[in-house]
DNA sequence: GCCAACGTTGGC
DNA sequence: GCCAACGTTGGC
């Protein structure tokens, strides 16, 4: 069992979203990302909890939890023209991006602010809170998904 | 393989 | 809207 964190901006898929979908499920496409990407391939198993994150908006922070429903299969999106997230250099036979299906958890009762994760000590080595880091899906350890929980 | 130019992310 | 930081592309 692991832990995540993945990003996603509010305008275009929010956690309300998320939870307002029929089986409260949705296929986690577009990321476009080698690091991300091997994240959601190589990393991930059914069963994983991960944090939402909402990017890009008013308040970023966390906004709830997750399930990771399956393993990784080929992001449909890379090779359809009509998506915004088409890659023509991308191979049917050779599938480049990866998506997984994710579950609504938990919403939480208000946005843990990246802000406030700023402020504590035992939170400062998430790769979310470096400089400069622009990763959309991450793992989180149990130490930091445990405490970050503890901060609802 | 180097690296300049360009595109994207994402906080502010 | 700005811009720092990072990733990708492509000429050489």
């Amino acid at each position: 069992m692991q832990y995540w964190l993945m990003k996603s901006e509010p305008d275009e898929f929010s956690i309300h979203d998320l939870k307002n979908r029929p089986g409260k499920t949705e296929a986690w496409n577009g990321v476009r990302n080698y690091q991300a990407r091997n994240h959601i391939r190589d990393g991930m198993k059914a069963g994983d909890l991960a944090f939402f994150y909402h990017s890009s908006c008013e308040i970023p922070g966390i906004a709830g939890t997750m399930q990771i429903l399956d393993k990784a299969c080929p992001d449909p999106t890379a090779l359809d023209k009509l998506s915004k997230y088409f890659d023509p250099g991308s191979d049917p036979a050779n599938p480049r991006w990866y998506l997984v299906e994710v579950k609504f958890k938990k919403q939480f009762r208000r946005i843990i602010t990246l802000t406030e994760l700023r402020e504590h000590r035992t939170l400062q080595e998430m790769n979310l809170l470096k400089k400069g880091s622009r990763l959309s899906v991450m793992p989180v350890t149990k130490k930091q998904w445990d405490y970050i929980l503890g901060l609802e």
